[in-house]
DNA sequence: ACTCTGCTCAGAGGA
């Protein structure tokens, strides 16, 4: 009773206060900080707290009391009294708390002898972390931050295997002979290696240094194991040099001298760049982060998660753990109660294993080898077998780790004092003209030339000035590959031509499947290339070429095989981001060439670029650039790509013009509204190819019995093969969009778009020919869920995700259609628009609602151009309606 | 106002 009236007082009197403070203001704190802490009590109890006052109690010690609550609408408040050491804790208004202990009367009390609280409960923070805080708080965060500012040492190396080794022998014997054998078998692990190969060691010299450490293993044991010691260990003496919290955020003057001899070397254009980027990254990775809610995790239990997709829970191991190597165990699951619910869990997405019991929480992460129906196989770094095979377990997709990590390293070794770094800060930083040799004889090797003239001769003319461009290149060169012009066979020439000269090449692109595209043509030519990355992204065909599999097919347990195998290969072939590997501590490539670069963002494009002395970037800026979701960083710039920041240098640039892709109608869409009629067709066969039908003479005679065909223009305009484009406008339909939380959508065009595809299909054309674009997910989903009640296998997608491939027939649904002039984001950007109308190869069908879409500036020029040439039609009111009818009567036949 | 792909991890030692 006595403490409820303390509640009370205080609550009254800390109200009146924290009533001054601006509400926005705490309420900003929490939705910047929290945004998905779910306030609850329990087990899992998370506390929002409300007010912090430090009192001095009866006996006049310090206390603070915080005024808490664990409910959404901030009423039933509790109180927390934090007592001793306790009251150091810097806990405000505005964090969220964990408690263990006992409450009475909605009051906690946490003191000496009984009660945690826990700050942030939600947030990790590695031990290591936490530990180097302790001497520099600065030091610890910025280690956080550059992660990769920390280079590997030999004495790193030694301490991680002697770690191995120790952790080996608690499981099994420190005799002597075993822990030699255990050091033998520790130091032929492939990912020690690849440390001694990064390091320049000998495995010789690892081994005599691990072995010298083996004798204090032995005593150690003896010391303290299998005894009852715990009066027998020696005194620890604990000195902390803890460095004085600063008032302020700045650097402290005695820092100053040795920051200015660390950055001499940097001019203030070099200092800005990097300030910006670290800046827009930062940025970008906290909207990021607000996306991401590992909590979840350890909060919600597994039947709940199941619904998002990410989880699946109550598996049991079945048959055998197979041991693949030390750290991999491979695991099958099947689910207790049959079949494996709905997931998008897929194949070579990283998992975190839990038991279904709470206890049991992260107890190993790996990758989703296989999933079915039925079963999950999972590679594992841990042996599940050793707990009972009862045990329920629960499967999490591990959060994507937004990588700011890569970015940031590779801004911070651009500003390195070295050669490479101080060229690249040359080149992108300050735009320094880029060189080319003046003749290709100082290049070509004598003996190359004959091979060389014979691959030139399958090229076009603008390929092969590209060719050429890059052997003469001393810095850079762009080829700006339109669309259609064959960028992948053009790098896989360049990459042959290279090969032939023998040159080192180091192959990147942003994604897998544009690496193992290359890699896929490149393999009919005999080259041999080394595929690094993991190797569940790897297309199949590919995967023999991986470091992986080539490591176990010859089971290379020595250096010397291990360096054979990076030496013997020109080709390095990964994503720009699969850059840590120990292969580049140690070769410089000769060139580096890029693909997709026009949708790399620049701290990422850096990576690869830092290996080679040369580099080559193919893209197209006229296309999408870089992704990137936080809205101040994209005003900053981030969305420049290093393609388009050094296309400025004319001097440097290669444009494929030539396409193979679409026809001559298709085609000139794209040259009016971006490509000022540069774009040209590869041939007359190109310029004039149309869609072939099969059956479209009976669809026709169909057609014209149910829709009198030959009297509706708009028929006409879609399905003769005759008319490669056409815009057909919903404004008279009408077809309204659909705003909802999950994004924008359109029935009616949804429904339209189906029935043109259903037309298609039974006229002859294969579903894997047709593609269908929208710029919108939710409207995807409409149109699939439609779609799957008759016709599969039409791939439904993103402008984004269609990017860099096509299709026979693209039917396109631009969805927004509304009065009040209301107007997205996508399709103000013309370069999504550009992707947009040149996916199709013979057939092009854009379906919008023309006044909605007279709003946004790149589509207004598309639709005037179309208008001029007649290619708009009006579809007739409430046409959608009659058309389910005809598609019923087609389907009842 | 809704578009996207990458990537072990934490702590190995030194100061």
């Amino acid at each position: 009773m006595e403490q409820l009236n303390e509640l009370e007082l205080l609550m009254e009197k800390s109200f009146w206060e924290e009533a001054e403070l601006p509400a926005e203001l705490f309420q900003k704190k929490v939705v910047a900080s929290f945004p998905r802490t779910v306030l609850s009590t329990g087990m899992d109890n998370r506390y929002l707290v409300l007010a912090v006052n430090t009192v001095q109690n009866k006996e006049g010690n310090c206390e603070k009391r915080l005024v808490i609550t664990a409910s959404q609408s901030l009423e039933n408040k509790e109180l927390c009294i934090l007592r001793n050491d306790w009251c150091s804790v810097p806990v405000e208004p505005g964090d969220i708390i964990h408690l263990e202990g006992d409450c009475t009367s909605d009051t906690w009390i946490i003191d000496k002898d009984f009660g945690y609280l826990i700050l942030y409960p939600d947030m990790l923070i590695s031990g290591t972390s936490i530990a180097s805080s302790i001497r520099c708080m600065r030091r610890a965060v910025l280690s956080e931050t550059f992660r990769s500012s920390d280079p590997a040492t030999r004495q790193m190396l030694i301490g991680t295997v002697l770690h191995e080794v120790f952790q080996k022998a608690i499981n099994n014997s420190f005799a002597p002979e075993k822990l030699q054998e255990l050091a033998f078998q520790t130091i032929q692990e492939i990912r020690h290696l690849k440390e001694m190969y990064r390091l320049n060691l000998s495995q010789d010299e690892i081994k005599q240094e691990v072995e010298d450490y083996l004798p204090s293993f032995c005593k150690w044991a003896g010391d303290f194991m299998h005894k009852n010691t715990s009066t027998d260990f020696p005194q620890m003496q604990l000195s902390l040099a803890v460095e004085q919290q600063m008032d302020c955020s700045s650097v402290p003057i005695v820092m100053l001298p040795k920051i200015e001899e660390e950055t001499q070397h940097l001019k203030q254009t070099h200092l800005e760049y990097f300030s910006l980027w670290c800046l827009m990254l930062t940025l970008e990775s906290q909207s990021k982060d607000n996306k991401k809610n590992h909590q979840n995790i350890w909060l919600m239990p597994a039947s709940e998660m199941e619904k998002s997709g990410s989880c699946i829970g109550n598996l049991i191991r079945m048959e055998h753990v197979k041991i693949v190597c030390d750290g991999q165990y491979l695991h099958n699951f099947q689910c207790k109660h049959g079949a494996i619910p709905v997931t998008n869990l897929m194949a070579g997405d990283r998992v975190i294993v839990s038991g279904e019991e709470r206890s049991l929480f992260a107890l190993s992460r790996g990758y989703v080898k296989e999933i079915n129906m039925t079963t999950v196989t999972c590679l594992l770094d841990r042996n599940l077998s050793v707990l009972p095979e009862s045990t329920l377990f629960r499967l999490d997709q591990e959060e994507k780790n937004c990588d700011i990590d890569t970015p940031l390293g590779n801004l911070s070794k651009l500003m390195e004092n070295t050669f490479v770094s101080k060229k690249l800060r040359d080149l992108i930083i300050d735009f320094r003209e880029p060189q080319f040799i003046s003749y290709l004889s100082s290049v070509l090797p004598h003996d190359a030339k004959d091979t060389v003239a014979c691959i030139l001769k399958g090229l076009n003319k603008p390929q092969r000035q590209a060719m050429k461009k890059v052997l003469l290149s001393k810095d850079y060169t762009l080829i700006v590959g339109m669309p259609g012009t064959g960028k992948t066979t053009t790098i896989c020439t360049l990459v042959r031509i290279l090969y032939a000269c023998g040159f080192s090449v180091l192959l990147t692109s942003y994604t897998h499947s544009a690496v193992d595209n290359i890699l896929l043509k490149l393999a009919k030519f005999k080259i041999g290339f080394l595929r690094l990355g993991q190797i569940q992204k790897v297309h199949p065909a590919i995967q023999q070429f991986t470091e992986q599999e080539i490591c176990r097919s010859k089971s290379i347990k020595s250096l010397a095989l291990l360096e054979e195998l990076y030496n013997s290969q020109l080709i390095v072939a990964t994503t720009c981001m699969g850059i840590n590997h120990p292969i580049f501590s140690r070769k410089i490539f000769d060139f580096c060439i890029v693909d997709e670069a026009s949708q790399i963002s620049q701290p990422i494009c850096l990576g690869p670029l830092f290996f080679s002395r040369r580099f080559v970037l193919v893209g197209d800026h006229q296309q999408l650039p870089p992704l990137v979701l936080n809205r101040e960083a994209r005003a900053l710039g981030m969305s420049e790509s290093l393609f388009k920041r050094l296309e400025q240098n004319k001097s440097a640039v290669v444009q494929l013009t030539v396409q193979y892709r679409m026809n001559s109608k298709i085609m000139s869409l794209s040259n009016k509204l971006t490509y000022e009629g540069k774009l040209e067709c590869g041939s007359d066969k190109v310029a004039n190819a149309v869609i072939n039908l099969r059956h479209f003479k009976d669809v026709k005679l169909e057609l014209e019995f149910y829709a009198d065909y030959s009297d509706n223009p708009w028929l006409m305009g879609v399905f003769e093969p005759n008319n490669p484009v056409c815009f057909l406008n919903t404004d008279k339909v009408p077809a309204p969009e659909q705003v909802e939380k999950g994004g924008v959508s359109n029935v009616t065009e949804a429904k339209l778009i189906v029935f043109l595809t259903s037309i298609f299909v039974k006229a002859g054309c294969s579903p894997s020919d047709i593609g269908i674009i929208a710029p919108y997910r939710q409207q995807l989903k409409i149109i699939n869920d439609l779609l799957a009640r008759s016709i599969g296998m039409v791939e439904v997608n993103t402008v984004d995700k269609y990017q860099g491939r096509d299709k026979s027939i693209v039917l396109v649904s631009f969805v927004r259609s509304n009065k009040d002039g209301t107007v997205g984001e996508l399709l103000k950007d013309w370069r999504r628009l550009n992707v947009a109308i040149t996916r199709a190869k013979h057939k092009l069908i854009l379906l919008g609602c023309v006044p909605s879409l007279n709003c946004y500036p790149p589509l207004e020029k598309l639709l005037n151009h179309l208008n001029s040439e007649k290619l708009i039609i009006d579809l007739p009111s409430r046409e959608h309606e009659s058309l389910c009818h005809i598609l019923g009567d087609f389907q009842r036949e």
